[in-house]
DNA sequence: CCTCATTTTCGAACACGTTCAAAAGTTATC
DNA sequence: GATAACTTTTGAACGTGTTCGAAAATGAGG
């Protein structure tokens, strides 16, 4: 097994590079292509409806092939979940340059984040059933879905410590996990939301974004400040 | 073998029952031999550990028999959940009478309804999964279980109205629900919790008291009084 | 060009929840 | 009591996610 170890005396390093790359390229094409049609069918049929089988024909290869890359059906609801994120992201930053009232920009971050879910209400179920399992790469409190949340976490930061009126530094530092907190319990209650156009979702957004307007000043109120911060704790502590 | 039928001449109501009785009874008998076969080995192997091909077994009848009296597995756990919650509400009870302070009755409350989960910790997921389906019977919004939703509910609001110190009225309505909420994540958050006995949670809980205790004065405080109400409103909102 | 080890691909197989048509059992009616 | 209508019970079957052993393709070393 280690017979050649150490012949090449040069260089060698680039070159084990390309055969490695040319060599993945290959498997690299049959991954995306099974990762394609899982998110098409995603999209198009939602999470039930996309078999593994169904998804395994749509991209060319067998059943097993599917399973050799990707190793859970979750696995493949996690690529489309990372590029939901990404989409949010991209559709924050702009907006946010045009924003400077601290509730108005976590206003739009939360309010792009509906959106960008709102494609998928009607097949909601079938994903939040795979988001619960403790063991899912879904699970927002996975490893595997750390990385997404940062996205999200950082939108938030983003968007408070961007903001023309800052907050004192205590709270700014716990704000964003609880701002993100507040995202994941909207989203629960976006998906189970069956008013038109999730209307409710909408409004139950507006009403606690006025709430915050009005709560914020407290912050500064010198007999309020330390039970706020408690409360702060407290959320947070159950965000983990 | 109803040979003797009609036999007495008086008091014939009782007689009527009877048969329709033991009509049903035999059929009872099988119901109630597949819901306890699935409710001990619930208890005794988990929600997905338990099939309906061996709980069919273990209660002596065939897989399409006991689908012919529970509609799906999650009916089942249906049975277990009920189960539950009438021990919760049967420890509940006596203690309430045994205090006055009002967090300390919300508290009793809310640690009892914990302690009743424990056994089903490390069974957690399987139920969890269960239970987000929106077309569940376990949905804690859907139909089948507002009976069993009521009973918490209704734990909270004895707690609240049978306190020493009495909260104004338009509170003590909204609370009970409030509180409910709060149970239904406390229970979210518990399912997660991975520490020892689940301790993360019982001090989450504890902490939320405690600020809950330190924060109604605040009730009686005029020109906190409403943003308060807001507040309730909102959640009470999301709770439906 | 020929090994042979590794990576990739395949399809059969498993256990599961659920459905269904038909058999068996039970009850009501004449 | 016989026949019809019903409730109850059965076991085979379907489609699902997932596993697995073995076949095929690929690449390295002689």
């Amino acid at each position: 097994m280690f017979e050649n170890e150490g012949a090449e005396t040069s260089g060698d390093r680039s070159v084990k590079v390309p055969p490695s790359e040319s060599r993945s390229s290959k498997a690299e094409r049959t991954r995306a292509a099974i990762r394609d049609a899982a998110l098409r069918s995603f999209r198009e049929n939602g999470f039930d409806a996309t078999t593994m089988r169904s998804l395994a024909q749509d991209a060319g290869v067998s059943l097993g092939n599917a399973y050799y890359y990707f190793p859970t059906k979750n696995h493949l609801v996690q690529e489309l979940y990372i590029e939901v994120q990404q989409a949010h992201r991209a559709a924050v930053e702009p907006r946010l340059k045009a924003s400077a009232g601290l509730i108005e920009r976590v206003g739009i971050v939360y309010r792009e984040g509906l959106a960008q879910l709102a494609p998928f209400h009607s097949f909601a179920p079938g994903f939040l059933n795979a988001m619960v399992a403790p063991d899912s790469p879904l699970n927002p409190l996975s490893p595997e879905s750390s990385a997404a949340r940062e996205i999200t976490v950082g939108l938030f930061r983003e968007a408070i410590t961007g903001a023309r009126n800052r907050l004192p530094p205590e709270f700014e530092e716990r704000m964003p996990d609880l701002l993100w907190l507040g995202h994941l319990q909207l989203s629960l209650y976006w998906s189970y939301d069956r008013s038109d156009e999730q209307r409710r979702t909408a409004r139950l957004l507006d009403q606690g974004l006025r709430l915050l307007k009005a709560a914020l000043p407290a912050i500064r109120t010198p007999f309020l400040r330390a039970p706020l911060r408690s409360l702060l704790d407290l959320v947070a502590e159950a965000g983990m």
